[in-house]
RNA sequence: CGGGAUGUAGCGCAGCUUGGUAGCGCACCUCGUUCGGGACGAGGGGGUCGUGGGUUCAAAUCCCGCCAUCCCGACCA
């Protein structure tokens, strides 16, 4: 196949586009790849649309090896199917929505849990249907509150999402582990460096759940990975190691002290420096009680929630929120504690919280046995050496401090580092939450019903080209894996013709490509009237793996050969650089 | 939703302070010269100056309202 620059429809830009600010965006827009329609939504000009069918059909040839069977819902969506889910409601505003003729309402769907659930439902009835994997490529819609990034985060997109339905959750563990390795394949081919990081479920529901990020510094995704192990994991997900227990009778009685003016850590800190005690103290030494809220999903009433870290830590409340989903959690305000006078504002110690029927849970890094200057839920007061085990007892633990550069891995003990990533997969296993929700049985060979247990994949199909683009784009332009380039080889005949005649070199590089064709290769043959100067800039621009150079060389029978990804360059004759390239 | 910025030709921008019928670069068309890293000369086509109102003899420019977009944050499979 040999497509002619002079009849493609594509215009390359010289100048960056004022609104992009990624590389990816900024080179997809220049190269004539995408075109912008409106906030988060792009027009796939012709080679953009080659890079993504190109991913689509690596996607379904790798979904169709683990024997998923391709199907095509619409992206208009009558209301009803998300009310029995309840995310008719749940999706707010990041739903578009509109209305027929008839004032009937409808969405443009952001993902298909609901469909599939319902159509695998209406067809499937005996427990030897099962299992099955049903996958779609197609576009979703999310009115996302600040697209951004050109097609890093859009509201319209292109994504792969595939559904699988066993009888047991042995079967769902394998469905799982199909598609993890089917992904595994397909960032593979795809050229990207990815991570596998575990995950939170978010408001897809169910349990396990992993991440495919591909790092990126412009990416919007916080991950941490382990320098030493392969530990990875979002930092919603993250689990990191605690110091070793302590005895809780190795520490002196508990006293109180007092502490005037000290509301914060920072206050505490000082002022117990300068009380001339035997030691001095940082915020390390004392427990911070963070007031929290939460609610259950559809629930009316907030219930209390205190938190108990290291003072010198943070709270990452979506890290807190990322564990509860989907009870809601939020930092409480001073009318949530007008209502428990006992809780003192700066001053509260988890000495009390039981008593007072509020529920109080500590990060982990508050070990069993360890002791802390604390609240003495006394303005004006703190109390010292409290121990967790022997002064109070948590209700449990929950992972509530934001981590930092050089937390301890959980696994391995060895330093963490915070990282930042494009999510490219989602790998969730539902469980019944579906099921359940459109009592999807089937019927055992005892006659009993068997309810079906689910898992949802996706990959962001449009957003995977823009993260190929992120990571292998260099300053002179893209730069593509073979094995999704829009063509193999992209041929560059420069040379001065006679009036009225063709350039020696353009008549090469004609025959070239027809030989190339003949070879099985795509190629990208640019026969404009263009200087030599701007050939090669738009050659390097497009991003084509191979670019061969039909030029000075030919008068010894020789062109040459350009990869465009090292940028080496080097002569082949003529006659062989077809079977040299094709082989 | 909070903060900041911007809307002038397909793209990137100047003009606005100090009102006087719109300009530059890229791209595009014609002719000629050039031809290995975004050539040169000459000529040319293309704009409701985001939008509505106001002030004025006269508004891209001054005043008021609205809309839209981009960036940072909040939020977000």
């Amino acid at each position: 196949m040999v497509t002619r620059m002079s009849e493609l429809f594509l215009r390359t830009l010289r100048e960056d586009p004022a609104d992009a600010e990624v590389p990816s965006h900024r080179l997809l827009v220049r190269a004539g790849y995408i075109r912008r329609t409106g906030p988060g939504i792009y027009t796939w000009l012709p080679l953009g649309k080659r890079i993504l069918d190109t991913i689509g059909q690596v996607v379904r040839e790798e979904m169709q090896r683990i024997g998923g069977q391709e199907v095509l819902f619409p992206a208009l969506l009558p209301r009803e199917f998300y009310e029995a889910s309840g995310r008719w409601t749940d999706y707010g505003d990041s739903v578009f929505r509109l209305q027929d003729r008839k004032g009937a309402d409808y969405m443009l769907g952001p993902t298909h849990e609901e469909l599939f659930t319902l159509l695998v439902k209406g067809e499937f009835s005996s427990y030897r249907d099962y299992p099955l994997t049903l996958f779609q490529i197609q576009t979703k819609y999310r009115d996302e509150a600040r697209p951004r990034a050109g097609l890093l985060r859009c509201r319209e997109f292109v994504m792969k999402d595939s559904y699988s339905f066993d009888l047991d959750d042995a079967g769902l563990q394998k469905s799982y582990d199909d598609h993890r390795v089917a992904y595994q394949r397909i960032f593979e081919r795809l050229g990207l460096d990815y991570r596998i990081a575990f995950a939170v479920s978010g408001a897809m529901g169910g349990s396990a759940s992993e991440e495919f990020l591909a790092p990126a510094t412009n990416g919007e995704d916080t991950f941490v990975q382990c320098t030493n192990c392969d530990y990875t994991a979002n930092t919603e997900a993250v689990e990191i190691a605690a110091p070793p227990k302590q005895d809780p009778s190795s520490h002196p009685e508990s006293v109180v002290l007092d502490t005037p003016d000290t509301p914060t850590i920072e206050t505490l800190v000082d002022r117990l420096n300068g009380m001339h005690l035997d030691r001095t103290f940082t915020g390390a030494d004392t427990l911070k009680n963070v007031v929290l809220k939460t609610r259950q999903p559809g629930g009316k009433d907030w219930e209390l929630l205190v938190v108990g870290v290291p003072g010198d830590r943070e709270v990452d409340l979506k890290r807190i929120a990322g564990q509860l989903e989907p009870v809601e959690v939020e930092q409480a305000d001073a009318d949530d504690l007008a209502g428990h006078p006992k809780l003192v504002r700066g001053y509260i110690g988890p000495q009390l919280l039981a008593e007072i029927g509020i529920r109080y849970v500590v990060d982990p890094l508050v070990v069993p046995g360890s002791a802390w200057v604390t609240g003495a839920n006394v303005q004006d007061k703190h109390a010292a050496h409290v121990v967790r085990g022997r002064d109070f007892e948590p209700a449990g633990e929950l992972g509530a401090v934001e981590i930092r550069d050089g937390d301890r891995c959980a696994r391995c003990g060895s330093a963490l580092e915070i990282a930042r990533g494009i999510e490219i997969g989602h790998i969730f296993q539902l469980g019944r939450k579906y099921a359940d929700a459109f009592e999807l049985d089937a019927q055992g060979a005892d006659g009993e019903p068997i309810r079906i247990t689910m898992g949802s994949y996706g990959i962001g199909v449009s957003r995977a080209v823009a993260a190929i683009a992120e990571q292998s784009a260099d300053d002179s332009g893209l730069v593509w894996p073979a094995s999704i380039a829009p063509y193999d080889v992209h041929l560059v005949p420069v040379g001065k013709a006679k009036p009225g005649e063709t350039s020696e070199q353009l008549a090469a590089a004609e025959q070239l490509a027809r030989d190339f064709e003949a070879a099985g290769k795509r190629v990208l043959l640019d026969d404009r009237g263009a200087t030599a100067g701007e050939k090669f800039a738009d050659a390097d621009l497009l991003g084509m793996p191979v670019i061969v150079i039909v030029g000075k060389a030919l008068a010894e029978g020789q062109v040459e050969v350009k990869d465009r990804k090292s940028g080496e360059r080097r002569n082949v004759a003529l006659d062989r650089v077809v079977s040299e390239l094709a082989s």
